[in-house]
RNA sequence: GGCUCCAUAGCUCAGUCGGUAGAGCAGAGGACUGAAAAUCCUUGUGUCGCUGGUUCAAUUCCCGCUGGAGCCA
C-alpha cells in the first residue's frame, strides 16, 4: 500500500509517519522538496537520526546544497522507489504536493524540453504574445514570467489528462488557523535556539548561494539579514510570515489537487490522531 | 497651568475646499506539468475617539470632553 500524509507546514506530518511506518512496518520516502538537500536540516524542520527509529528514509539528503534539483529529478527518484518496493508499504511524507503528483501521477517530463531559453531580452508583455501564438488557449497570467518562459521552451504543447498512476491513500493532518499560525510561529523561535542563524551562516560563508538556500524558508531571509539589508529581528518576523503564507498555498493545493482526507490533530493527545489515521487507513485496505 | 498638533480598516497612514471614505502591510480565496518552501492572480463597511452645535446634509466646520505627542512656563 502507498500512504501520503500531507498537509501544511506545523502540523505533525513527521510524527505520524514514523508511528504509522512502525505499525505497517513500511518505508518512509521524503516528499518535501528542501529536504532533499544535504545540511539544510534545522530550517526544514527534517527528522534527526534519533527520531527515524530505526525505519528505512529515503530521499533525505540525497543532494548536496549547489545541486538544482527539480521535480523532473525527484520523479525519477521517487519512480525507482516505487519500482524497487512495489511488494512493500510505503509512506511518502512532506508538504510538497506537486513532487506527489509528479511521481503517484502521469505527469510527463521530456528530456528535449529541458534547454532553456531564459528569453532575458523580451518584456513580459512579448513573453505573453509569443505564448498566445504557440497555443490559443495558453491561460498564464501575463505577470507569470516565469512559466510563460517554461511554456515557450516546451517542444511539445500539449499534456495529457493528468491521472494516477499508483493507487495512493493522501492522509492530510490539519488544525484551525489561528493554531496553526500559532504553531507556525512558536517553531521558528525554536528553530533559532536550535542554532538555524548559525546554520545559514555556514552556507554563508562558503559562499554558497544555490537556488535552494535562495528559495528556501528560513534561509533566504537570514541570508538578507547577513548581507546588512535587514535587522535579525526582521528576518524572524519574515520568516514566520513567509512560513504562514507557504502554508496557505499548501492547503489550496492539496484542497484542489489532490482527493486528501483530512484528519484534525489533537496535539494534547496526538495517540488518538494515530489511531483515528489507523482506522481510516485499516477501512481502506479492508479487502 | 497656557498653547499647538494628533485621534479614520487588525497595523501604519492618505483623504473628503461639508454630500457617510482609500492605499500599503497583515488577513482571506484561487491558479499551478522541469526554481513549487518557487511563481502568479483575485479580494478593503469601517460606530472616520466621545458629546453637543451650525447646516437640507458633518468623518470633514465650531464648542466641550477623553486619550496620546510636543512646545512654553
Amino acid at each position: 500500500m502507498i500512504l501520503c500524509i500531507v498537509g501544511p507546514t506545523g502540523v505533525g506530518k513527521t510524527k505520524l509517519s514514523v508511528e504509522l511506518a512502525k505499525r505497517y512496518n513500511a518505508i518512509i520516502v521524503n516528499a518535501d522538496a528542501m529536504q532533499v538537500y544535504k545540511g539544510m536540516n534545522i530550517g526544514t524542520a527534517k527528522i534527526k537520526e534519533n527520531e527515524k527509529e530505526n525505519i528505512p528514509h529515503y530521499l533525505f539528503d540525497i543532494c548536496d546544497v549547489k545541486t538544482n534539483f527539480t521535480v523532473y529529478d525527484y520523479q525519477k527518484e521517487a519512480r525507482k522507489i516505487l519500482t524497487e518496493f512495489k511488494n512493500k508499504n510505503i509512506i511518502f511524507v512532506g508538504g510538497t504536493g506537486l513532487y506527489l503528483k509528479a511521481a503517484l501521477y502521469n505527469y510527463v517530463f521530456l528530456d528535449e524540453d529541458r534547454n532553456d531559453n531564459t528569453y532575458d531580452d523580451l518584456s513580459n508583455d512579448e513573453l505573453y504574445k509569443l505564448a498566445l501564438q504557440k497555443d490559443s488557449n495558453m491561460d498564464i497570467h501575463i505577470n507569470n514570467r516565469k512559466r510563460l518562459i517554461r511554456f515557450l521552451n516546451k517542444k511539445k504543447g500539449q499534456e495529457e489528462e493528468c491521472y494516477p498512476l499508483y493507487k495512493a491513500l493522501f492522509i492530510g493532518l490539519t488544525t484551525n488557523r489561528d493554531i496553526l499560525y500559532d504553531r507556525i510561529n512558536r517553531r521558528v523561535d525554536l528553530m533559532f535556539q536550535e542554532g538555524l542563524e548559525e546554520e545559514a551562516r555556514n552556507f554563508y560563508n562558503m559562499n554558497i548561494n544555490s537556488k535552494a538556500l535562495s528559495t528556501a524558508i528560513g534561509y533566504k531571509e537570514l541570508f538578507k539579514y547577513f548581507d546588512g539589508e535587514i535587522s535579525l529581528e526582521e528576518a524572524k518576523e519574515l520568516i514566520k510570515k513567509n512560513s504562514r503564507h507557504y502554508a496557505k498555498r499548501q492547503y489550496t493545493w492539496f484542497n484542489n489537487q489532490m482527493d486528501v482526507s483530512w484528519f484534525d490533530v489533537n496535539f494534547d493527545n496526538f495517540n488518538d490522531t494515530i489511531m483515528e489515521v489507523e482506522q481510516f487507513i485499516d477501512s481502506n485496505y479492508s479487502d
